[in-house]
RNA sequence: GCGCCUGUAGCUCAGUUGGAUAGAGCAACGGACUUCUAAUCCGUAGGCCGCAGGUUCGAAUCCUGCCAGGCGUACCA
């Protein structure tokens, strides 16, 4: 429609120049869009007052020379008018609407994809999660946003694959084999210091008791370290089940799930860093290695290789980026917590060096997550053992609303999820105002169905019989749907379409107090089951999407 | 100190990438259920868009400088 509007606008500027009335023809760029205020119309346009300085004519007049040339062969308008320093105004007759419930009846669950993307192969890391302990709500947002954004950008004619890095390897998981073993020792009598350092939570125990009952107390008779990493790796895996536990419940599904140990494993690490060497942007001082990366525009070199002979998680993830390229993605977003946020210019900077531009790697950031109970701070802390798991979030207050709640803000702005908001089934919490219009819909299709009068096939002269102010304004919202998935692919921002939906119920909710689907009049009930069967599959598309359901009763 | 994010109604937040009179929800107040689910709707009220400059036809949006909060600034992960 604003295609349309658009190529209107080209042709009355083009034949207003041919006939001498515009001394330049130059097409600037022109925007449409569509006004908030109603009285302004359903597009308007600024091309009067942009091309003002070309046409060396001020903009009431330009607007006035392009209105008398418009041509409307197909009908489509109203009126149009000019308003203000020099916008043109369109008003269209509302039977124009009409075939975008066609449209949507046709496309179905397809309403609203666009090839945008053309297959470009996209690849959305997110979670990411240490095994070495649960996930826990921050986790949970990312989970929420990651996937959403994968899904989005899918739907859009992005070629998308959701990853998962296991970090597997280092530092950390030696020291979750420590704490783990050190609880197995407990727990046999024996009297252990345990560090601060070390994972405090009661998992850690658990995992102890688990190995204590498989292995009794064998590992006690082996070489600390060797128990150690027995314990490091059972501990790892089961706490990585956990995980993808978890996330299957929160509803996020992973198409690879990418291990740091298999980098060292087929020596990509040392290969990149072999590269980088030969390079010369890499060098040695005080005994480590240092790439660097302030040539690339970071504010200071970083070490690749300490002077233990321990490579950094810097440097695996050089080669892991560098893998992602080599598996032909051209686009690599990357979701990380906030507090991640120094990490990454030298990303940026690894990137570059491995002859990729940097505009082939975005990092979405994610906000804090706090977690509050009636308005009370919950304390959140891994290591200190104390945490509310997103298990236990789940389980609280649902899947569908902790995944809608992650996504009613824009992911850079920190959220206070409040556990007993979360529970709420009021207006407080709009899951349920969504999901309310779907169930609400499915019940006008059940009842009408008891009543047999459930007439839902196509049929254009029913829907013409769409008139009503609120019919209209549904149909204008259900036609920006595409636009609004296209911008939040874009902007890979996927709090765009939970406003939408959002949007979208207050207009069904609006229309169905106001107005009866199952009248006694058999065309127009027609109509309008096709109008909220519309709305329906716009809805249950939506919420996809964002990996929310759309239940048929509530 | 430096860097990133945030600052919009009493509270929680949107704001279509620079458009017209800045919008929702909650809270407050007043209304609407013998009719398809009241988890809903309609109405009233509520604003130096942190502050000060600048850019232009036009700024919540872009630039500069301040102020406040959060986070980061490791041979940690």
């Amino acid at each position: 429609m604003k295609q349309k509007i658009k190529n209107l606008i080209l042709l009355a500027v083009r034949s207003a120049h041919q006939k001498g009335d515009l001394p330049s023809d130059d097409i600037v760029e022109t925007e449409v869009d569509e006004p908030k205020a109603e009285a302004h119309g359903d597009f308007s346009t600024n091309i009067a007052m942009v091309m003002a300085s070309v046409q060396k004519m001020p903009p009431r007049k330009i607007a006035e020379v392009i209105t008398r040339h418009i041509e409307d062969p197909e009908g489509i308008l109203e009126k149009s008018e000019i308003a203000g320093p020099g916008f043109i105004n369109f008003f269209l007759k509302p039977a124009v609407w009409h075939p975008v419930l066609r449209e949507i009846h046709e496309a179905d669950t397809r309403y609203g994809a666009t090839d945008i993307g053309k297959g470009q192969k996209f690849q959305v890391e997110f979670v990411s999660s240490n095994p070495t302990g649960p996930l826990h709500v921050g986790h949970g947002r990312g989970a929420a946003v990651g996937d959403a954004v994968a899904n989005i950008l899918s739907f859009c004619g992005y070629d998308v694959q959701k990853e998962y890095y296991i970090n597997d390897s280092g530092r950390q998981i030696h020291t979750l084999g420590q704490s783990v073993f050190l609880r197995y020792q407990e727990m046999l009598g024996q009297k252990v210091k345990f560090p601060d350092e070390c994972y405090q939570g009661d998992y850690i125990r658990d995992l102890a008791a688990e190995i204590k009952s498989q292995k009794g107390d064998a590992l006690l008779g082996q070489p600390e370290e060797e128990a150690l990493m027995i314990c490091a790796r059972f501990a790892a895996e089961k706490i990585l089940d956990g995980i993808r536990d978890d996330l299957k419940l929160f509803g996020v599904e992973f198409d690879c799930w990418f291990s740091e140990q298999s980098l060292y494993d087929s020596g990509r690490v040392d290969q990149i860093l072999d590269i980088f060497r030969n390079q010369g942007i890499i060098y040695e001082k005080d005994g480590a290695l240092w790439f660097k990366t302030s040539d690339f525009g970071d504010e200071k070199d970083r070490v690749v290789v300490k002077n233990n002979g321990e490579t950094t998680y810097f440097a695996s993830d050089i080669a892991y980026h560098q893998d992602k390229y080599d598996r032909g993605f051209e686009r690599v977003v990357d979701v990380w917590g906030a507090d991640h946020h120094g990490y990454i210019p030298r990303m940026k900077a690894a990137v570059e060096a491995s002859g990729h531009r940097r505009d082939q790697f975005d990092v979405i950031l994610v906000q804090l997550v706090n977690l509050l109970r009636a308005g009370e701070p919950v304390a959140m802390s891994t290591r200190a053992g104390k945490f509310e798991t997103l298990k236990d979030v789940i389980n609280e207050v649902g899947r569908d609303a902790a995944r809608f709640i992650f996504l009613t803000r824009h992911y850079e702005s920190a959220l206070d999820f409040d556990l007993e908001v979360a529970k709420q089934k009021s207006n407080d919490n709009p899951v349920y105002y969504v999901q309310y219009v779907h169930a609400r819909i499915s019940s006008i299709v059940r009842k009408g169905n008891e009543q047999g009068t459930c007439e839902v096939s196509w049929d254009d002269k029913a829907v013409a019989r769409l008139i009503e102010p609120e019919e209209i304004d549904l149909i204008k919202t259900l036609a920006r749907y595409p636009d609004v998935l296209a911008g939040s692919a874009k902007s890979m921002e996927p709090h765009r379409v939970t406003y939408y939906l959002m949007d979208l119920a207050s207009a069904f909710h609006a229309y169905y107090n106001k107005h009866r689907v199952l009248t006694d009049d058999p065309q127009l009930r027609c109509g309008r089951l096709n109008l909220v069967l519309a709305v329906q599959k716009v809805i249950r598309n939506g919420l996809t999407l964002l990996g929310v359901s759309a239940p048929d009763t509530m």
